[in-house]
RNA sequence: GGUGUGGUAGUUCAGUUGGUUAGAAUACCUGCCUGUCACGCAGGGGGUCGCGGGUUCGAGUCCCGUCCAUACCGCCA
């Protein structure tokens, strides 16, 4: 046997008990005649003693132990003469009878302590001893934890878990798929799913009324600290439900996660519900984090006309009140000006205009607005003396996103994105298509299955651009956690979808005939929901990266530098799949 | 594909206007130390300043290119 108890859990009671620990050398701390050894494990910390009337073996070992070495140590539990308040171990220590070297260790590249020195390359490519220190730990527990709790949420629910393949045909809508070349249909391919959608479907149609899955899902698109080229879902469906039966059950869902793995409640209301004009409107955004307010007011009715050119000219003019702001200085404005005007967000300027304590204002349009007309914008906008508000104007899209974006900076800067507070809030009724000015058609907003809303269906063909879907968004803290939609069960209506995304009845019938058959055959209505598990996690972990709660991520290049992945192929391997790479690197 | 930031000791970083032998902390090694827990004290070893080219009497520092990392934009039905 190599352990009778992990390193976290001896206590003041287990004090004379002969205790076996096995685990890692955190530091040793040799004295001279007496040495202390801290000994990890996933459950925590204990420390080891050896003083003069420890077996000299067992002193010999201890000066030849190094970090990271993987020992087993056998002793007696006793009475720390000087505890330690800050760990849970902390009242007693392990005076040492035996002690064995398992596995010796080199130096690692960085310290396996709670803030490591590694930058991120480095943990990358060691990941395996990121993974030994404790916030990762932490991290990979918090993902069970949370996995668990879904699981049994559903199970409890009805939900059965069941399996689809990875193996499965590309379609060119919608992310670029990572494909597998097939050895046995020479010149073919497989494609990874980008999710388990159309399976899902289909159990539907095979009467799996209540599905779910956490599955891993492939998008061969670029990297950002929130997203991997492979990362997991939980994905859900549900057959004879409308959009207010997924909604219900899913956020009981969410506040049983919540609840159970970070002890987060949210009282009896009901999440907040918003649709996607609205959130636009107010929020400039389809995400938007209701931690804080400041929200957006339009000012184009009241702003136009007065001879300045820039407003005058504009589509759309709008600001926020940044609450208490007054103060700004120059320096802090024009931090501002410079964040929005960088090209990611492409503001042309930023005017602002400021209500003092005493009821002065001033503002960078003084030339062209009486203070008059300044105070009733202020007084429309909702702001005090006190306040500062910022005004952005030009395209309607375009300033919308500058608002958003200067709205979440000042949030930050302000200290009103507290991690540990959560604001989730559902965003309906999206639109059902987006126009793309590029290859001048209509794309569906979320996928080609998304069913309309009845009473938007007269509108398909008229002006299809207005046409609202049966789809929702689950939102927290602004970060889009879920998204779902009822789907379209009747084959006539998803022969128009098609037609309408520009599908002739051949292609169509091509990518998704397996799905089109089988709604011939009786199809129940049906809809569901698929949650980023990864963001979900980061989300409940209070981090913004996704990383850090996936064992073995990519890098920002999609790159596994521990494995060396992708990399190159044998010859033989290529001609045996029928490849030959025309442009090799 | 694009923009920003960064790359100097095992690691995290500093390095002034281009100027002597490139520093700190930490890690590592040696010695001392009987209650440490970020142990302490003394000493020591450790550098292709990412790579290539250019300017210059002289480049870690300036210029060009390139690679890598990272954040974002595009992209992500």
């Amino acid at each position: 046997m190599y352990r009778t108890h992990t390193c976290g859990e001896l206590r003041a009671a287990d004090i004379n008990t002969e205790v076996t620990l096995a685990g890692w050398v955190g530091k040793v701390r040799n004295l001279g005649a007496m040495a202390f050894i801290d000994l990890r494990d996933r459950y925590g910390v204990t420390q080891l003693a050896v003083n003069e009337n420890s077996p000299a073996a067992v002193r010999e070992i201890v000066d030849t132990l190094g970090r990271e070495f993987v020992i087993r140590a056998t002793g007696t539990v006793v009475e720390r003469s000087a505890k330690n308040p800050k760990m849970a171990t902390g009242e007693i220590e392990i005076a040492l009878t035996e002690l064995k070297v398992l596995s010796r260790a080199d130096t690692p590249p960085f310290t396996i302590e709670e803030n490591s020195d590694g930058g991120d390359d480095l943990r990358m490519k060691y990941r395996y001893l990121d993974l030994r220190r404790g916030p990762l730990q932490r991290n990979m527990m918090l993902r069970h934890r949370m996995a668990q709790s879904a699981r049994g949420f559903l199970d409890r629910e009805g939900f059965l878990e069941i399996e689809t393949p990875f193996l499965i045909s590309s379609t060119p809508e919608g992310a670029r798929d990572f494909v597998v070349p097939s050895r046995m249909s020479a010149g073919q391919f497989y494609a990874l799913p980008q999710s388990p959608q159309t399976f899902k479907q289909l159990l539907m149609v095979a009467g799996y009324d209540r599905y779910f899955q956490i599955v891993r899902c492939f998008r061969d698109e670029d990297l950002r600290a929130d997203r991997q080229p492979e990362f997991t879902q939980i994905d859900c469906e549900m057959s004879f439900v409308d959009q207010e039966d997924v909604l219900e059950t899913f956020e009981r869902m969410a506040r049983f996660m919540f609840s159970e793995t970070i002890g987060v409640e949210f009282g009896t209301e009901p999440f907040r519900r918003m649709s996607w004009a609205e959130a636009m409107a107010r929020y400039g955004n389809d995400k938007p984090d209701l931690r804080f307010g400041m929200e957006i007011n339009e000012l184009t009715a009241q702003a136009k006309g007065h001879g300045f050119g820039v407003f005058d000219d504009a589509e759309y003019i709008g600001g926020i009140v940044a609450t208490g702001c007054a103060g700004f200085t120059r320096k802090q404005i024009d931090e501002l000006t410079e964040y929005v005007k960088r090209p990611q967000i492409g503001a042309k300027g930023l005017v602002w205009i400021r209500l003092d304590e005493g009821g002065e204002i001033k503002s960078s349009v003084d030339k062209f607005y009486t203070p008059e007309v300044l105070r009733e914008w202020a007084v429309a906008m909702g702001a005090q003396n006190g306040d500062l508000i910022f005004v952005v104007s030009g395209e309607r899209r375009r300033s919308l996103t500058v608002l958003s974006e200067l709205r979440l900076e000042l949030g930050s800067r302000l200290g009103l994105r507290d991690k540990s507070r959560f604001a989730p809030l559902w965003v309906v009724d999206f639109p059902l298509l987006e126009w793309d000015d590029e290859t001048a058609r209509f794309y569906a907003m979320h996928h080609p299955f998304t069913s309309p809303k009845p009473e938007d269906i007269p509108l398909l063909e008229s002006d299809p651009g207005a046409v609202r879907a049966n789809a929702y968004d689950f939102v927290v803290n602004g970060v889009e956690v879920g998204g779902g939609s009822i789907r379209i069960f009747e084959p006539d209506l998803q022969a128009r979808m098609f037609e309408l995304l520009g599908f002739t009845p051949e292609s169509a019938q091509e990518q998704f005939g397996f799905l089109m058959n089988a709604f011939r055959f009786g199809a129940p209505p049906h809809g569901g929901i698929a949650f980023g598990f990864d963001r979900f996690c980061s989300l409940f972990g209070g981090a913004d990266s996704i990383r850090d709660y996936i064992a073995f991520p990519k890098n920002n290049s999609g790159r596994d530098v521990m494995i060396d992945a992708p990399s190159s192929i044998a010859p033989e391997q290529l001609e045996e799949l029928n490849l030959r790479i025309v442009r090799p690197e």
